[in-house]
DNA sequence: TTTT
DNA sequence: TTTT
């Protein structure tokens, strides 16, 4: 039967993101998202920050090169997937990642600037809220 | 600022929860949990099942060990987190776990009884819809 | 700048949906959905259960045409949207409905036959995890 | 069985919270919520608002008070709730509200900052990312 | 490596 | 009634 695996997060990029193509041109972006959250212990104020790696594919992948930037505060819904790699030294490691399946950019209007986009009227319907409509992914 | 980091599957465990003790008495359970996703590739069907690692906190764990078993059909929430550690070769390596902040038992109701427990009215609040009410957890 | 319009829910259905179609062949599903709560109240348990009017459009309204049922267990994403209307004393009125965007059966796997689907191998799968690619919706 | 019904909203407030306390001085506070959704419609960015009824209770409605202000953008997790009422002219009538169990402010550091908190370090740990213990709700 |  |  199927089941449910799915990852909500509000976090900032913790570097702007990496784009590759693979062999066929399927655009892959991946960057790390930074969500803190802050409690007392002993009284004093902890800050305790979870790091996690974020994938994006295809059109949602091309979405993020365009607006998402190192420092952005961003909304993304996605899934777990955990996959074996082997490093340098050829140990099996293991890595698990969000695959984003569309995200939302939170935060002020200047925000959504980027150096390489128009100053007016920038933003477009797909810049928050793009949903990835290929579900085809190859996983 | 304060981010959002929270997880929701809906899946079956692997295996029965192993319950520890940590020295201070602070029970801890954990096991996998299965969740599976059915698509269609090149007309035929295929299954994608992805293994989560589920670790519940003081009072949840209590509530598991008397609750969740191998195969038990379950709804999780939860939160992301990456630890490191040692392998017995001294390697470091990285883990991802999910820390359940709350479960429901999905199912019939035959489903949530027990061995130890009684045929008869056994499930109770706490079994459906357990919250974790210790929110000052150790990380 | 964009929000986020999210709901979760786990349920029963109360009732076969009812399928209607709009001018323009657009098919409408829509149903009521059953959650409940079990809680301790002065030591004895209570039930509370919420209903949910639940609309699904599209291709995913063919899907719940076919394979929901009274009685069966769902899990449903979607957004909420109140609109009004005038009932037959031409009094306005709002309703609140979860508008679904995608939904997966859970259940024992003979819960995902029909009386009109073949027995065996009977579940594809559109079944279980159907996603909504309309997101044109007209609202 | 018990089911799962859970909301989850990134909006800004329409108003204040308005807070009242019920006999036995149990707070309450509510205010409006919109969450707005940008799409095209014939090559034209169109947006839309939803409205939601939110809810708070007790402790949370008491931090909601001290933070929450008119035009702030906060994430929140609740339940929906579906209840009827009598209007001035006594005709029955429905409302879903809901009810929040949990918030966090988002934003730039300045929006955390009111009228009546002082300017430097105001913000403690419970304006982000608080959670409700009182699950002994009266409903 | 983010942000407050 | 919010925000961009």
């Amino acid at each position: 039967m199927s089941g449910i695996n799915k990852v909500i997060l509000v976090g900032h990029l913790g570097k702007d993101p990496e784009i590759r193509h693979l062999e066929g041109g399927v655009a892959v972006a991946s960057f790390p998202l930074a969500t803190s959250e802050t409690f007392n212990k002993d009284g004093r104020k902890v800050e305790q920050t979870e790091w996690h790696n974020i994938v994006m594919w295809r059109g949602l992948a091309d979405v993020a090169a365009k607006y998402l930037q190192k420092g952005k505060l961003v909304y993304i819904e996605g899934k777990l997937r955990t996959r074996s790699f082997e490093d340098k030294e050829g140990i099996k490691k293991y890595t698990t990642e969000v695959v984003a399946e569309n995200f939302t950019m939170l935060g002020r209007k200047t925000d959504f600037e980027t150096e390489g986009a128009p100053r007016n009227g920038a933003r477009t319907a797909e810049t928050d809220g793009y949903r990835n409509d290929a579900d085809d992914l190859p996983f």
